[in-house]
DNA sequence: TAGGATACTATCAAATATGTAAGTCATGGC
DNA sequence: GCCATGACTTACATATTTGATAGTATCCTA
C-alpha cells in the first residue's frame, strides 16, 4: 500500500499485480476496514464525522488512510465543501458499485461453505 | 493469520471476519502468492516440487504456510504419499472450484475499469 | 557410509501495516 | 483574543508478515 522498498520479491509482488486482474482486484479490496467502509457507503454518502462514529473502534489515522486509497483507486469519490468547519462527503463511484453483485457472490460462497467447516468457532 | 495478541482493535478485526461472510472470504485469499496457488492448481494437481519450480520468485517456507493456509481453509487438498523420497501432492477442493466463475467477474472487471485509471502504469 | 532426493521446519532479520497520542488550520461565535 | 469544530497530519510505538538462511528426517543408491 505504502511505497516499497525494491526488495526483489516484494516487487515480484508488485509485477503479480500489476500483471494480474485479479491480483490487482484483491489488492485493492484487502485492507483493513476497507471492506465495512466500501459497505457503509453503499446505499449513502457519509461525510467524514459520521464515519468516523461508525468506525470509533479505529483510528482517524486509519480511516483516513483507507479512504484515501480507495480513492486513489477509483472506489470512492470525495467532495470537499469550502466551509468552516470543513465538511467532506464520501460516497462510491460508478465502478464501486458494479462490484455489489460480485460481492454478494462471495458472501454467499462464503456463508454457505464456512458452515461446513466451523472449525473458527472457538 | 497468525495468534494475534489480544490488542482491543486487532480482535476487533478477527470480529469482523467472523460476522461479515465477505470479509471472511476475502481474508481467506488475500494472503502472499495465493491467489497465483490457485490458479496454479486450478486444473491440474502438483506436487509440492513442482510448486516450488513455479514460484522459485519466494522461498519454500512461504510457500508452505500459504498451502498450510489454503488447506487450514478447505481451499486445497493436500496428500502425502508414503514414499521415499516423500510425495506430497496438492490440488484444490470442490469449493475452492466454485469461486472459479467469481474470480472471473472479479478479474473482468479489474481489467475494464483498470484501463481507464491509468494511474499504476508507472 | 557418504551423498542425494523431497518436503518440510526453525531462527532470526527486514519490511510493512496498524495503533496511540498529540498537533494543525481556518473561521465563526463568545 | 480564546475556544470549539471538523477533517485531517505527524511522530513514534507495536504488531504482523515476509524474507534469508540453514537444518531435519527418511530411505535408496553408489
Amino acid at each position: 500500500m505504502a511505497d516499497r522498498k525494491k526488495n526483489s520479491t516484494y516487487s515480484r509482488n508488485e509485477k503479480c499485480i500489476i500483471e494480474c486482474d485479479l491480483t490487482y482486484v484483491v489488492s485493492k479490496i484487502e485492507g483493513r476496514w476497507k471492506l465495512q467502509i466500501l459497505s457503509m457507503l453503499e446505499d449513502k454518502k457519509l461525510r467524514f464525522s459520521e464515519l468516523k462514529k461508525e468506525f470509533s473502534f479505529t483510528t482517524e489515522r486509519m480511516l483516513t488512510l483507507q479512504l484515501r486509497a480507495l480513492e486513489q483507486d477509483g472506489l470512492v469519490k470525495r467532495t470537499v465543501y469550502a466551509e468552516v468547519p470543513p465538511r467532506v462527503e464520501y460516497e462510491l463511484t460508478e465502478m464501486a458499485l458494479e462490484l455489489g453483485p460480485i460481492f454478494k457472490q462471495l458472501s454467499d460462497w462464503g456463508s454457505k461453505h464456512r458452515s461446513l467447516t466451523k472449525k473458527e468457532l472457538v
